[in-house]
DNA sequence: TATGAATGAGCATTCATTCAT
DNA sequence: GATGAATGAATGCTCATTCAT
């Protein structure tokens, strides 16, 4: 076998119910279907997943791990609010585009598996939340951002806008410059569009 | 019986179903547990609905038009954009504020239960979108706007808020001053934060 | 109203049941349907029938009663055997005929509505069976027929030709000659077909 | 295990649902009660099975399979028509005894489950008809049969005769010597019963 | 007498999960 | 580890029957 051919079973399950949930969601696929198209017999997903929940939560964990990977945070010292602002939204929504699949996973559905799992999904948008909140507050002690701005609200503005149009994006199964979108999208946040 | 408590049964039936659906998700709520909830004979939601996916339908296409009702479109000669931009913000969180189980119900799952459901939720937000571009483009063409705005982007982002903080207000169940909260968000947008 | 068009709704009723249950079977046609088609309120039916069971009884012993009027017994005195036989058969398929639908409902499913039915069925049955034997029997005694016959075997071979017959008319839904029919059954069970 | 014990559980689901739809009735049989007669799970039996009527047709179909295997066609060359008409009855009468309860569930009903099998039914029972008809046909060719009989008729009384008989046997389960009745049927047919 | 809104027992079917091999 | 036959709890939906009007 060659190398790139191996893929351990626990991985095919994985990217077979990924598929599956992005396309028909969680309630319409049924694990002999996972099981099918991961090439394994039904039973052995239980060997590597104690239920259909943690099966889906563990897809979900990952991804939120690929994120914080992928997207590694500013050194909050040097680099500008705008570009900071920018890699932020930048970095999500490429990532986002890349896993079409997985983001069609975690955007969907999340609330009504579990109520752990939700709360878990709460906490997640938290820290993003705080990890923006951060970044607007060291713009405003460096002297980039006006002082009189409403620190909390803006932060969840910018949150707001990356899970929409990466839902947009995933949704309609279109392609765009997310380069070129999160440019506009920070560009329009620091500057307004007043005249 | 005193008027107010005359209720029809049909109307028992869908504050039941809106209750137990924001309560527990679509797929986690039994038709019998509404039937209960509403004092009604399980067969009774047959009566007046043919399906459980007819009734979670018609249940989100009532709370659609109640939308439309309750915030009515500005006369967009007169009202400058900031007050326009206010307006429709303010008008929608004021509104989800004040169902929030409807609304609960109508941000998640939709995309889950049915394909015909999916599609038409997909329609009402490009509705909602191509409404907010006239309002930025006729900002534009009276010169309260930029003319170097990306259109698209710019009215996708005021639409991307408010469901973002509408969802903030019934998932965590808190009570918000939603006019401030619409103020600050018009005012950001419009102003942007750059010092 | 016309003396034609005044049928009282216990009437209109059982023709409305013949009709659905010929049609689509005792078990696929309910209640409302019969109702619907009767022109009459569903509880209606439960004024004149304590149940569905009992609607279908009534109907069968209804058309029963209707058989023993329309096909009067001979006065084996006088006519030849030849001539009673033909007059037995030819009778039967001739009211057969004229009564399709009620004769399709009938044939079929007696046997599985109900145990009470099924054995007021065979009842019946064996009635008949009896009166052909003593057809039979008088033609032996009177020498008419041969001495050497099961008289047994062969009433009830008279017997199985006249329901086989009638249900391939109301089965397939064709018109056919009775009498031509009965001359051809009768005879051939008198000669035989041996050269 | 014995041999003979062990048996598939798909067989084991055949037999039970022959019992129960013979005893009561497609209509009053429940899939539970079937499962719980085989010694299996419900949901076992849609592993075999994809739903109630399908499980009834597949029975159907078996028993219809297992008379054309055992009741073998004449060579017509050789034997005489009454031989010929002798065996065709004994032959199905016999198989009719001997299963009874098959033949008591293809006997009702079959016209009342579904369109389909209705009409796979009358398919049957025509091609029967076409067989009695050759035989028929050739005894008047060999000039062992009268030349001047309707051999439409005279096939479809033969036709008739043999359920008729077959109904009888299980519905009053009673044991017969059916070779006696096959000859006593076929003589008079042949012979007649006029003096 | 006539009605039809309301009912709930009853049932076919699904599918996550188990376990013997 | 890997499998898939077997399972049965869970649930949407039907429809004969009732009863207040």
């Amino acid at each position: 076998m060659e190398r790139q051919r191996k893929i351990s079973k626990r991985e095919a399950i994985i990217e077979a119910a990924i598929g599956l949930f992005s396309q028909k969601g969680y309630h319409n696929t049924r694990m002999e279907e996972i099981a099918q198209a991961a090439g394994a017999g039904k039973g052995t997903i239980y060997e590597y997943f104690a239920s259909k929940t943690e099966l889906f939560s563990e897809i979900l964990l990952t991804g939120w791990r690929k994120i914080q990977e992928d997207i590694p945070l500013q050194e909050p010292g040097v680099t500008p609010v705008l570009e900071q602002l920018h890699r932020l939204i930048h970095g999500h929504l490429r990532y986002f585009q890349e896993n079409r699949q997985l983001t069609r996973v975690s955007f969907c559905e999340v609330d009504t598996i579990d109520q752990e799992l939700m709360e878990w999904a709460l906490k997640v948008k938290g820290e993003k939340e705080k990890q923006v909140r951060a970044m607007i507050e060291t713009g405003i002690e460096r002297g980039e951002l006006r002082t009189d701005i409403d620190v909390d609200i803006v932060s969840r503005m910018v949150c707001a806008l990356i899970p929409y149009f990466a839902s947009h994006i995933v949704m309609n199964d279109v392609e765009i410059d997310t380069h070129h979108l999160a440019v506009q999208i920070s560009t329009t946040i620091l500057e307004g569009i007043k005249n």
